[in-house]
RNA sequence: GCGGAUGUGGUGGAACUGGCAGACACGCUGGAUUUAGGUUCCAGUGGGUAAUUCCGUGGGGGUUCGAGUCCCUUCAUCCGCACCA
């Protein structure tokens, strides 16, 4: 017998012997029940590095946990493949994005493939090829056709250095994340999503996802950001212009004394012209344009403004207003405007404080103070309305309610709801996506392309210039072109898509990838979405969680998909770190799949992966567990074969009778066994505790293989059942080991294990004795002795009988199957 | 500042519904096998104590016959959002 197995000719024995026979191939199947697996598709950045290996163990149990159970099991890979990365590459080190991008893929996928994950590789999918990305438009022409894509001048990320826009994940901590250099605001015209139409659903659908994390739904909820109030117009004094502003406390709106313009809002020109104010005011916007976002917006900056030199009239009451500009205001959230009541809003009492300007008290509880002048902060908290005129004696409620009905009845403004969610800004100024189907004619405008006239290819032969400027406004052939309207002159759309909306729809595309003349068809997204189980992790439960969500739904009222939610539970896994942080090439903390692969076998690093933390907890590296998992697997291979000569011919009898001693404990234990693996596996993800249990069965084994007499068909089910319950963790070696025991069929094949609920009777268990709360004996006892009988039992053993000398017994409480407390005094 | 998570032996972690804290591993110690190292196997391993036993789940308080688990409070670390009117 070999010291130790020989991974490196078995795996790729059996991942051959799966890809032979079409393993992993599903196709619709009306007769089994099926389920969508699905980790989240990688960036091929070259190197499959730990968190991978990670996602695709997770996602590899339960694919082939489901199998085993029955399920037609649809578990697809592919490639998440445009993106700045393989520019960059392109003008550093001059290679096409295309080729290191292929290059990419294919060093990848060989590394996948020594992983012998089950995917169906038939599915694979690129998003950076045409017969992807054509569909990829085709989702944008359907957008645009209903008024969900459309064209406006934003302001977007620009890094001066690059010469380009940035995503806002590309900005990190206010500067660009390629050469660190300050972002700041520039203003274009740029395609955006309305996924502000489907604010209101993506939020109430929260509710029907309990298979979700509830952070992941926290945090969608907080981004989505509804806040519900009202909104009203001023008239500008002296002018025809009104102002417009929106407000969460209708009920505080007597105790305005300012108002506050965002230094970007359009009204801040025309208004402050002609005034002594006029100057101050151009040099504070000036100044403001050329802060950076970061610097714009922390919390800590102090707050400051300029008066603007106009006022606006309260319409409750007439008052005049002076309009201010200021620092806080946000031009893109509301109106970009607001009412300032310094008495009852923090931000607004220190900007009051700091220019002098009134305070004034307008709702009032017993503790707080009455006079706007010695306030030493803001009051934010309930009360009654005062100063108010009508409205005086309301609660805060009731005067939010009143005063919108009142502005409402007077025709001054509505109740509304508010979204912090802003359309999503899908335009880069990029090569490496997929072209936007739209052209410019001179004569008819924006123009969408036909349907049938996809894809809008991407140019292979372009040049690469070091200003990180577009290659495709260089390429005549790509931009020059004719209006699919007129015919006449026209200019392509030269900015490509954000890469969040390639992988939008993937999904969907793995249920029919090879479909050339739809996105994918009817009855294939109806047999396999939603999906049942996705995987990834937790950095994308914003962005490409949103908006996967926000294509379904769309997707769903075009009636092309019959669910409208994608992903019915969804696993965020935690980080792999070492020495306690995340593993990154500049703390040099690294450790490469490749390497452990070649050192211990792939299953020895998924085992490792797997046992080391539960899921959805960080997983901290540890080059001596690895060991150790790999140590475990060479016990399972000895365990086998010391015994399998002996148990390969033995044939299991269809009921095990009345066994005794040590065969019965084995029995036990293995069926005990199959039920903890099968419910952590199904019911909680802890497949850490999981391996644990088949660690303690081959525990068990080892000691038993040390007897002289065996129950050779008790033995016979405890091997079998634990390379079928190690199967799905650790699939080649339990390959391996199924054929030793005389199997000619594929473990991979087998049914899961179910346990009987027989072999799980014991007759006899051991009980704690405790007396006021403290363990002090323990005894064997038959099982289903009576309540009464355990109590009794408990106080004649010597040792309570001892302690509970000269006192007198309290009271007495009895766990069936547990214990037994005594309290005495 | 707001929101979320996590704190358990030397280490990773277990304890699922309030019921024997530390399963399973790693590491360490001792022993066996081996010329030796490695491998493998056996035994031990939360801390204090000579010992009956006492103390122990970040800290403090509470509820309970009984708390890692529930409640209040506090500290530390990590993550997300961050002037959202």
């Amino acid at each position: 017998m070999e010291r130790r197995y020989d991974f490196k000719s078995i795996e790729p024995k059996w991942q051959n012997y799966w890809a032979q026979h079409n393993f992993f191939k599903v196709l619709e199947d009306p007769g089994r029940p099926k389920y969508y697996d699905l980790e989240m598709f990688p960036y091929p950045s070259g190197n499959l590095h730990m968190g991978h290996v990670r996602n695709y163990a997770i996602g590899d149990v339960v694919a082939r946990f489901k199998s085993m159970n029955g399920y037609n099991v649809l578990h697809p890979m592919g490639w998440d493949a445009f993106g700045l990365p393989a520019e960059n590459a392109a003008i550093k080190h001059g290679a096409h994005p295309a080729r290191w991008t292929y290059a990419n893929i294919e060093n990848m996928k060989s590394q996948l493939k020594t992983l012998g994950i089950s995917y169906d590789w038939d599915r694979e999918l690129a998003s950076c090829k045409p017969d992807y990305y054509k569909f990829t438009q085709w989702m944008f022409l359907k957008l645009h056709e209903n008024g969900l894509a459309y064209k406006k001048s934003a302001a977007v990320n620009w890094c001066p250095s690059c010469q380009t826009v940035l995503a806002n994940e590309q900005v990190v901590d206010g500067a660009c994340e390629r050469c660190e250099t300050p972002v700041n605001k520039r203003q274009l015209a740029q395609w955006f999503f309305k996924i502000t139409d489907y604010a209101q659903r993506l939020l109430d659908d929260l509710d029907k996802l309990p298979g979700w994390p509830d952070k992941v739904k926290i945090m969608q909820r907080n981004w989505i950001g509804r806040s519900e109030g009202g909104q009203f117009d001023l008239q500008i004094e002296g002018s025809s212009e009104t102002m417009t502003v929106f407000t969460t406390r209708p009920d505080t709106v007597f105790g305005i004394t300012y108002m506050v313009l965002a230094p970007e809002h359009p009204l801040v020109e025309t208004i402050s012209q002609g005034t002594p104010q006029e100057e101050k005011v151009k040099e504070f916007v000036q100044r403001m344009q050329f802060l950076s976002e970061a610097e714009r917006t922390s919390t800590d900056a102090e707050k400051e403004g300029v008066f603007t030199g106009a006022c606006a009239l309260n319409p409750m009451n007439g008052d005049r207003i002076p309009i201010w500009i200021a620092n806080y205001v946000l031009v893109d959230y509301g109106t970009g405007a607001i009412m300032a009541v310094p008495a009852h809003d923090q931000r607004d009492f220190e900007f009051a404080r700091k220019y002098g300007l009134p305070v004034q008290v307008v709702i009032k509880s017993p503790d707080s103070p009455a006079d706007g002048d010695s306030m030493q902060e803001a009051y934010e908290e309930d009360g009654v309305m005062v100063n108010s005129r009508d409205f005086n004696g309301l609660s805060v409620t009731l005067g939010k309610q009143q005063v919108v009905a009142y502005m409402e009845e007077k025709g001054i403004g509505e109740g509304t709801i508010n979204f912090r969610l802003r359309d999503w800004l899908i335009s880069r100024q990029r090569y490496w996506g997929c072209p936007i189907p739209m052209v410019y004619c001179e004569e008819c405008g924006l123009i969408p392309v036909a349907e049938a006239d996809l894809p809008v290819l991407l140019p292979e032969d372009v040049e690469f210039r070091p200003s990180g400027e577009s290659p495709l406004n260089y390429v005549e052939s790509f931009h020059k072109t004719e209006c699919p309207s007129c015919g006449g002159r026209a200019r392509r759309e030269t900015d490509t898509m954000d890469t969040f909306v390639c992988s939008s729809w993937y999904f969907d595309r793995f249920c029919d990838p090879h479909n050339d003349t739809l996105p994918f068809s009817k009855e294939a997204v109806d047999y396999w979405m939603p999906v049942d189980q996705y995987i990834g992790g937790v950095e994308h439960a914003i962005l490409h969680l949103m908006y996967s969500r926000f294509f379904t739904k769309f997707l769903y009222d075009q009636d092309f998909l019959s669910c409208d939610e994608p992903f019915t539970n969804l696993l965020t896994q935690g980080m792999v770190l070492k020495d306690g942080s995340k593993m990154s090439k500049s703390k040099g903390n690294v450790v490469s799949p490749e390497e452990i692969i070649n050192t211990y076998g792939a299953d020895t690093a998924r085992l490792f992966i797997l046992f080391a933390s539960p899921p959805e907890r960080d997983l901290e590296w540890s080059d001596q567990g690895v060991e150790g998992s790999y140590r475990f697997l060479n016990r399972v291979w000895r365990t086998v074969n010391s015994c399998a000569g002996d148990i390969r011919d033995i044939s299991l009898p269809p009921q095990f009778g009345q066994l005794e001693g040590e065969a019965r404990q084995l029995r036990y234990k293995t069926h005990a066994t199959i039920k903890k693996v099968s419910d952590d596996i199904e019911l909680r993800f802890n497949f850490n505790t999981a391996i644990s249990a088949i660690m303690e069965l081959n525990n068990m084994l080892t000691a038993y293989l040390d007897h002289d007499e065996q129950d050779l068909s008790v033995l016979k089910e405890a091997v079998e059942t634990m390379i079928v319950l190690l199967s799905p963790f650790s699939p080649h070696i339990c390959e391996e080991l199924w054929q030793m025991c005389g199997h000619q069929d594929s473990v991979s094949l087998q049914s899961w294990p179910r346990w009987d609920a027989a072999a799980l009777v014991q007759d006899e268990i051991e009980i704690a004795i405790q007396v006021s709360g403290k363990v002090r004996d323990r005894i064997m006892v038959p099982t289903g002795l009576s309540e009464d009988d355990l109590q009794d039992l408990a106080l004649a053993q010597p040792k309570i009988q001892e302690l509970l000398a000269g006192k007198q017994v309290v009271k007495t409480i009895v766990i069936p199957g547990k214990l037994v407390n005594i309290v005495a005094r």
